[in-house]
DNA sequence: AAATGATATGTCAATATTGACATAGTATAA
DNA sequence: TTATACTATGTCAATATTGACATATCATTT
């Protein structure tokens, strides 16, 4: 599907920029909620796009010596990014989930551990959830189609509900267990 | 991180079955949500788990002459199984989704194709959460925790959750999106 | 009797992704 | 001045995943 290679283009044609901060924007970012790749592949692909002639890069020196490539998109390349963005497309079937897949087994692991699990999911969740909240007042209001901002917004508030519904979910998982087993208590 | 390896061997755990079946359950089933592998990789896989006696198989016959494989978990499969199930995990930082992916790139695009885009994708969201509500109904009460009704219940109501979140933010977007269009238009 | 769609199992090459290995300069605080 | 954390770029082997190729049987409908 050759996603990253468009993600790259999009990261750089919103802004000339190197491989190592789109490696940060993948770790720490909004983007990085709905997309990511470590530089072990962000650098080759980089260079590939470099040789289709999507990106050029020129050197730029950070103090004494060491050297950075900052990346600009080409013409070529804005046309191939634009043609992906603007591509209709059937919905992804599967987002994959580690997480609920084991939950999917969880008739095989005694009650009091899988409530363990999903408590511990829950805190992690739950800490996510109120760093995107506290995110969100960044943007007193809504951004400018136009901007940038406007996409960032976007997806965080597409984060913040993900995030809300997982929550919920994990909630509503802790009740249910515990709704089961006092009633296979009784019985 | 093995993942498929431990979701095969969690779904013949459940219930011995084969290759085909397995397929089948990442391609249409409650699982289906959350996992999935083509065949092209599941029974390369089967292969290695049973090379490593943690499933073995018998073959059956379908009708006159047509073979297939039925595995059934091992002792030592059942042992690593478990293991992996109890295993706390750091949640997942990144949910790759494509769509999204795109949405973050939005000013990038006419309002009016971000719009046509977020309206196809709704119309696909809203029909697969309409399915997974319908396939609630299959639930009318709790189901005992120690069935695997219970972990198919646990991950359909997630499915459900997230399904219903997104939604949300399809139609919290095509709102944003008109309203910056008027407040663009007005000044 | 033939067509169709489902059952059933496999391989293979290409692509995607991770995690480890590898190196070196820079800024800052102790 | 030295330790630490961050900036910066790369390679490589192993693993994961996709999509195409390949084959054959079975059940049902036309």
């Amino acid at each position: 599907m050759r996603t990253l290679r468009y993600a790259i283009l999009g990261l750089v044609d919103r802004k000339p920029t190197t491989g190592y901060d789109i490696a940060k924007e993948f770790k720490e970012r909004e983007l990085s909620n709905f997309w990511s790749a470590r530089h072990s592949q962000i650098y080759p692909e980089l260079r590939k796009l470099t040789e289709e002639g999507l990106l050029e890069y020129e050197v730029e020196i950070s103090g004494e010596v060491q050297e950075k490539k900052v990346y600009r998109i080409t013409k070529q390349g804005k046309r191939e990014f634009v043609k992906w963005l603007l591509k209709d497309e059937v919905m992804q079937p599967t987002f994959k989930d580690r997480f609920r897949l084991r939950m999917y087994f969880v008739s095989r692991m005694p009650a009091e551990d899988a409530d363990a699990l999903l408590k511990s999911q829950l805190v992690q969740r739950k800490k996510k959830l109120a760093f995107l909240t506290e995110t969100q007042k960044r943007y007193p209001k809504l951004p400018e189609y136009d901007s940038d901002r406007f996409g960032d917004f976007l997806v965080l508030r597409g984060a913040i509900l993900r995030e809300q519904a997982y929550v919920d979910w994990l909630e509503e998982s802790i009740r249910m267990i515990k709704e089961s087993c006092q009633s296979s208590a009784r019985s």
